[in-house]
DNA sequence: GGCACGTCACACCG
DNA sequence: CCGGTGTGACGTGC
C-alpha cells in the first residue's frame, strides 16, 4: 500500500509527488500556516507503560514499591505535584488522559486543528523524565542536584520556538542550527510540549529516551542524503531531546545511574548525555560539586576513556586515564596541563575515595569509522602522577581500579572479540555450527547450564518454504537503478515503494518500522551492493544458541548489534490455517499478532519534528495470513524467546515475490544489544482471537520484565 | 585530515 | 546577591 495519499497537506507538493515523506518534512512549525498535523491518528510521544494495560495479577508482581517522581532539582515544585499523581498511579492501570489532566491527543488530532500545531501536543505535565536519585542506599555521597558552580542547572525548553522548517527544507543550503531559547525555566516547564509518560522503571525510561533519539538520529540521516544539508544527525537529534527535554536522570551524581546496566554500549557520545550518564557531549571528564560531611568538594564522577590510551588488553580492571588539556586548537602552542577543572576533579577524586563510573571508547568492529562506548561500572582513582607525553608536554595521569563486585562490562565484550577471532576458544561447544555451513557464519550451540546435550531435532534450513512455488506468486515490482539506488532518486521504483525514501540509512540500519519494507529484487536493474537489499543477504552476526536456565534454548550474539540493526529471518514452512488448527500445538508457530507496546513504538521520533507517526496502534494493527512454523524446519530464530521487554522486533519485508500478505519476516535490534545478550522478541498479545476456544495458546511468561504481562501467544 | 558543531561551566555584567 | 548572558574549553563525527 502507498501511503503517499494520506499525507498530501500542501498544494505545493504537487511537484514532488514521489517523495511523499520528503515533503512533510519542512512543515515544522508550519510556516504556510496549513495544518499538518490534521492527519494524525496516534498521539505522539505518549508512552503507556504495558503493565498498566494489564492491571493485577501479573502486571507490577515485581515491582519494589511504586517510586513518585520528582521533577529534576526543586526549581519545578509547582508541577512536581501533579506529576507525582500521575506516575504513581500504575497500580490501577491507566487512562492516560486521565491520569496526567492532559487532554487527549489522539482525540484532538482527529479533528482539523489549525495555526498552531504544536499547542495540541502542550500538555499540563512535563516530558522531563528524570529520577529522584535519592533512593541510592548503597550511595555514601548523595549527589545534590547542582552543577560544579553551585548552581541550579537551567533546562529551558520551548520547542515551538525552533525553525525547523529551514533546517529541513529543501531550499536551505547548509542547514539551521537548532538552537536552545534562552526562555526561563519556569515557562518551560509550564509550556512542555510533549506527554512522554514515564513508567516508574528507570530502565525503561532510559530505553525510551535512547529509542527516541535513535529514531530522531536515524530519520534526519535519511532527510539529510536527500537533500545537501549538513551532516551530524546525532548532533540535531540530540538538540531536540535536549530542547524538549527528554531525557533521563537530569542532574548530577556520584555512582550508579537509575536505568543504565554495566555492559550497555553506546554509539554516539550525545546518547551518554541524554540519559544522565555523562553530562558533557565532549570532555571526558564529568565532574560536580558534592558534600563529603560538612565539606563540598568538586570531584569527578564520570570518564570517558576515549581508547587512545590503550593499556594492559588482558587487565580489565585496570585503566591509566590521562588529563584533559594542553592540546591547542588551531595550531597554537602546545601547553602543559593545568591542575583545573576536570583535572582537579580528578585530583579531588583520589583524596575523596569516590567512585567514578568508567565508559570505555573502543573502534567499532562493525564500523570502520565509528567508535562504540561501554558503561563498565564504578571505579575509583588509586594513584595520580605526571607524565611527559611524546609532544613533550606534562599531562596528568590516574590511575584507576574497578570496584569488586560488579558484573563484568568491558570484559564480556573483549571475551566476546576473542572469540570472533578465534572461535575454538569459546569453551563448552556442544556442536561448533548448527548451520552445518549453510549461514554465513558458524552458529555455536552452547551448554554451560546443565546436562542437556541439545535441542529436539529439526533440520536447519536458511530459507522460507512457501507451499506454493515462487514462480507462481505475484511477481515483484522492480526498479530500473543502474549500478545502486541513491537517496533521493525520484525514478526509483523501489523508493517510491517504501514512501519516497530508502529505508535502510547507508550503514544498513532500518531507517524506521512500517507495514511493509519493500528490498530491490533479483529482477531490479540494481547491483547486489545496492543499500536496498539488507536481510536478503542473511545473517551478518555470530549467534550462538545456549542453555538458559528456566527457559529451555535461546539465542545470542558475540557481536554487539546496533539499534536497527538487519538480525536474521523467522524461516520455517509456510503454513496454512487449516493445517494449524489440525496440528494443534505448534511452539515454533510464528504469526504476525500484534506485539507490545515498545515495539510498536519503535519509531518515537517523527512527531517531534512534525512528521506523521508512522507508528500501528494496537488498535488499527492487522495481522498478516502467513503463519510460519518451523518445528520441523527453521533456523536460529526458532530458538529466540519471547520477552515483555523485548530487544528484537520482527518487521515484514518483500522481494521476491509481490504477494503481501505472505512477506518474509526479518528480526532487528529494537534498541543496541551488547553482546552476549540473549536475543528475545514480542510473542505478542493473545488478543481476543484466542480467548476463546483456542485459548490454551497463551503460556506463562517468564522473562522476568519488571512490565511482564505474565502470558504470551 | 580538516572542518563545523553543541554543551557546559564559569566569568562577567547590570 | 541575584539572574541573565557572553565566551572559552572540550573532542567528536563525518
Amino acid at each position: 500500500m502507498n501511503q503517499a495519499s494520506n499525507f498530501m497537506p500542501t498544494p505545493d507538493q504537487d511537484v514532488l509527488e514521489v517523495k511523499p515523506l520528503r515533503t512533510l518534512a519542512p512543515m515544522f512549525p508550519a510556516p504556510l500556516g496549513v495544518n499538518v498535523f490534521n492527519q494524525l491518528t496516534t498521539s505522539p510521544l505518549v508512552f503507556v507503560a504495558p503493565a498498566g494495560q494489564f492491571p493485577g495479577v501479573f502486571g507490577n508482581s515485581n515491582h519494589p514499591a511504586v517510586r513518585s517522581f520528582s521533577a529534576f532539582g526543586d526549581q519545578d515544585k509547582a508541577i512536581s505535584g501533579g506529576q507525582t499523581a500521575a506516575f504513581s498511579d500504575q497500580e490501577t492501570g491507566r487512562d492516560e488522559s486521565a491520569a496526567n489532566g492532559t487532554p487527549n491527543i489522539g482525540a484532538n488530532a482527529t479533528g482539523p486543528i489549525d495555526a498552531t500545531p504544536m499547542s495540541a501536543y502542550k500538555s499540563t505535565q512535563p516530558s522531563v523524565i528524570s529520577l529522584d536519585n535519592d533512593d541510592n542506599d548503597d550511595e555514601p555521597y548523595a549527589g545534590n542536584q547542582t552543577s560544579a558552580s553551585g548552581r541550579n542547572i537551567k533546562r529551558p525548553s520551548h520547542l515551538s520556538e525552533y525553525n525547523m522548517s529551514d533546517s529541513l527544507g529543501s531550499d536551505s543550503s547548509n542547514g539551521t542550527k537548532i538552537k536552545r531559547p534562552k526562555s526561563s525555566y519556569k515557562t518551560a516547564a509550564a509550556d512542555n510540549e510533549l506527554s512522554l509518560t514515564p513508567s516508574s522503571n528507570p530502565r525503561e525510561i532510559v530505553e525510551v529516551v535512547l529509542m527516541t533519539f535513535e529514531a530522531l538520529r536515524r530519520r534526519h540521516l535519511q532527510l539529510d542524503e536527500t537533500q545537501e544539508t549538513s551532516k551530524r544527525a546525532d548532533l540535531k537529534a540530540g538538540a531536540i531531546m535536549m530542547a524538549s527535554n527528554l531525557r533521563a536522570n537530569i542532574g548530577k551524581r556520584i555512582g550508579t545511574v537509575p536505568g543504565v546496566e554495566i555492559g550497555d554500549i553506546f554509539y554516539f557520545r550525545m546518547e551518554l548525555c541524554i540519559i544522565g550518564l555523562h553530562a558533557p557531549s565532549m570532555g571526558g571528564i564529568d565532574y560536580m560539586n558534592a558534600k563529603f560531611g560538612d565539606e563540598d568538594d568538586s570531584v569527578a564522577i564520570c570518564i570517558v576513556a576515549a581508547g587512545v590510551y590503550e593499556n594492559d588488553d588482558d587487565d580489565t580492571d585496570t585503566l591509566v586515564y590521562s588529563g584533559s588539556g594542553g592540546i591547542s586548537r588551531n595550531n597554537e602552542e602546545r601547553h602543559d596541563q593545568k591542575l583545573e577543572r576536570g583535572n582537579l576533579a580528578l585530583e579531588r577524586s583520589l583524596s575523596r575515595k569516590n567512585v567514578i563510573r568508567v565508559v570505555r571508547g573502543y573502534k567499532d568492529p562493525a564500523c570502520l569509522t565509528g567508535k562504540v562506548y561501554i558503561y563498565d561500572g564504578l571505579y575509583k582513582i588509586h594513584e595520580s602522577w605526571k607524565e611527559k607525553t611524546k609532544t613533550g608536554i606534562n599531562c596528568f595521569k590516574y590511575k584507576l581500579q574497578r570496584e569488586p563486585g560488579q558484573p563484568d562490562g568491558v570484559a564480556i565484550w573483549k571475551m566476546s572479540q576473542r572469540w570472533m577471532e578465534n572461535p575454538s576458544a569459546r569453551g563448552r561447544v556442544l556442536h561448533p555450527d548448527l548451520s552445518s555451513g549453510t549461514e554465513n557464519l558458524p552458529v555455536c550451540l552452547i551448554n554451560d547450564v546443565n546436562s542437556e546435550k541439545g535441542p529436539g531435532h529439526f533440520t536447519y534450513i536458511t530459507q522460507v518454504k512457501y507451499f506454493k512455488p515462487l514462480s507462481s506468486m505475484k511477481p515483484f515490482q522492480s526498479c530500473r537503478c543502474l549500478s545502486v539506488c541513491l537517496p533521493g532518486d525520484p525514478s526509483c521504483v523501489c523508493a517510491h515503494h517504501n514512501g519516497g525514501d530508502l529505508p535502510y540509512s547507508s550503514s544498513g540500519l532500518l531507517v524506521c518500522r512500517k507495514p511493509m519494507i519493500y528490498e530491490c529484487s533479483e529482477s531490479c536493474q540494481c547491483s547486489f551492493n545496492c543499500r536496498n537489499r539488507v536481510s536478503q543477504k542473511g545473517v551478518r552476526i555470530h549467534f550462538e544458541v545456549f542453555r538458559t536456565t528456566n527457559r529451555g534454548w535461546g539465542l545470542r550474539s558475540w557481536d554487539a548489534i546496533r539499534g536497527g540493526s538487519f538480525i536474521c529471518e523467522y524461516v520455517g514452512e509456510v503454513v496454512d490455517d487449516t493445517k494449524v488448527n489440525l496440528d494443534g500445538e505448534d511452539d515454533y508457530l510464528f504469526r504476525t499478532v500484534c506485539p507490545g507496546e515498545k515495539t510498536l513504538k519503535w519509531n518515537y521520533g517523527p512527531e517531534l519534528i512534525g512528521e506523521q507517526s508512522i507508528n500501528i496502534s494496537a488498535d488499527t494493527f492487522e495481522p498478516l495470513p502467513i503463519k510460519i512454523s518451523a518445528k520441523k524446519m527453521g533456523n536460529i530464530s526458532r530458538f529466540m524467546n519471547h520477552s515483555c521487554t523485548p530487544n528484537v522486533f520482527w518487521q515484514p519485508v518483500q522481494f521476491d515475490h509481490g504477494e503481501d500478505g505472505y512477506p518474509h519476516i526479518m528480526f532487528f535490534a529494537l534498541k543496541h544489544i551488547p553482546p552476549m545478550t540473549e536475543l528475545t522478541y514480542d510473542y505478542g498479545d493473545i488478543g481476543a482471537e484466542f480467548s476463546g476456544v483456542g485459548s490454551n495458546r497463551a503460556k506463562n511468561c517468564l522473562c522476568g520484565s519488571s512490565n511482564c504481562r505474565g502470558y504470551f501467544s
